[in-house]
DNA sequence: GCTATTAGTGAATATTGATTCATTCTTTTG
DNA sequence: CAAAAGAATGAATCAATATTCACTAATAGC
């Protein structure tokens, strides 16, 4: 008997794995999944390309844990905007709010995690990303419902209008993100664009001009 | 001198490639661009797959082609809904349920249209598909500010969340099709969510309950 | 210091699918 | 029919990446 994983060697490893998933989340935030190619994560995260395959099974497995990462971060965020005191719809406001200007901040990984094609894995932390999403903002629309301040509707379609809405203006091959990524820097539009998209999502749940 | 290209020859050539392309077409709305494989078009088009490199540049050319052919009949149909007379939101609507409608017969045309990552030279044919369409759309909602049936607003952008609101709800990641797709099928379901994102994008517009 | 065990390496391999091109088949015309 | 030109073929080639694995380096326990 000479050698025993120890405490230190368990550190060091998981301190790779994590420095592989970060590289890896810098990739896919540049160029989404399609572009991160293996070989350019492991030279970010100074390691050979074996080496990743010792800390992840496949290609598919470690996007598929980044997914999961990313998207556990952005449920969070929504689900504490729609936490926060007020009726139903300023809490839905918020939340939409904080889904836009996220999306904005980082669009070709909002783009990644709502509409990029993926392999078979990662569409299925999709799928769970997609039920809780759409099961907070449903929730919230139900609320609104029995408060009396949103009509009564099918929460879920509308849920998904929703989520449209904001994707599509925001990182969806007709937004403006898409042509001149340059001008989407300007904050000041932005902040016009997030109000009017805001403005149709409300209107739509409620149907009351605002 | 002994071959000279002939009427018949040229005819006969003009079918082979209308041939392709209606095979790609058919492969496209199958299973989107990715999956549209130069040998599986090859087979279905009952040619030899260097056939398709005389008859088209490379697949991206051919691609881009098909693409244009598509998107020319949809933006068609649309422009002649809007084109009936009746209110701008009236029009509008049978615009949006035209859409709509054709999106749910065909889903994967529809998100390769209007989603799909795509090559350069394909992206490029729609950004004028984007143009004609945001357009057509935005004319109209214009048209509606003038005659007061909805309230001032930004055409651009509202253009874009109709277009959003509809796309994920139908075809979108998000949308119910993706994972039942036997579902789907369900003609009267079909219906009540046309209605469902109808009246949301209405709403949306114009602030009125409905 | 020695040895067993695991971690790391990266060139070689495997895979997938577009594209080419030497060859064969067809058509045209004298 | 023969010669010239073009069209069609599809196996071979190329390209781009993911993955493997034989080898080297590092670590743990004696």
């Amino acid at each position: 008997m000479a050698y025993r994983e120890t405490e230190k060697m368990r550190l060091r490893k998981a301190a790779a794995r994590q420095r592989i998933a970060e590289c890896t989340y810098k990739c896919v935030a540049e160029g989404g999944f399609r572009n991160a190619r293996i070989t350019r994560i492991a030279q970010l995260a100074d390691v050979a390309t074996g080496t990743i395959y010792r800390h992840f099974e496949s290609k598919e497995d470690l996007f598929a844990e980044i997914f999961r990462q990313a998207t556990q971060r952005e449920i969070a965020k929504v689900t504490k905007a729609l936490a926060t005191s007020g009726s139903a719809t300023e809490r839905l406001e918020k939340a939409l709010r904080q889904f836009a200007e996220r999306a904005l901040k980082g669009p070709v990984m909002a783009w990644s995690l709502i509409a990029e094609p993926v392999d078979p894995k990662v569409e299925e932390e999709r799928l769970a990303y997609r039920k809780a999403y759409a099961g907070l903002f449903e929730q919230a629309i139900r609320e609104g419902i029995e408060e009396g301040c949103i009509p009564d509707q099918n929460a879920r379609q509308s849920s998904t209008c929703l989520v449209g809405a904001i994707a599509e203006s925001l990182v969806g091959p007709l937004s403006p993100t898409q042509t001149n990524l340059a001008a989407a820097k300007e904050t000041e539009n932005n902040d016009q664009l997030v109000n009017t998209i805001i403005c149709f999502c409300l209107q739509g749940l409620t149907g009351i001009r605002r």
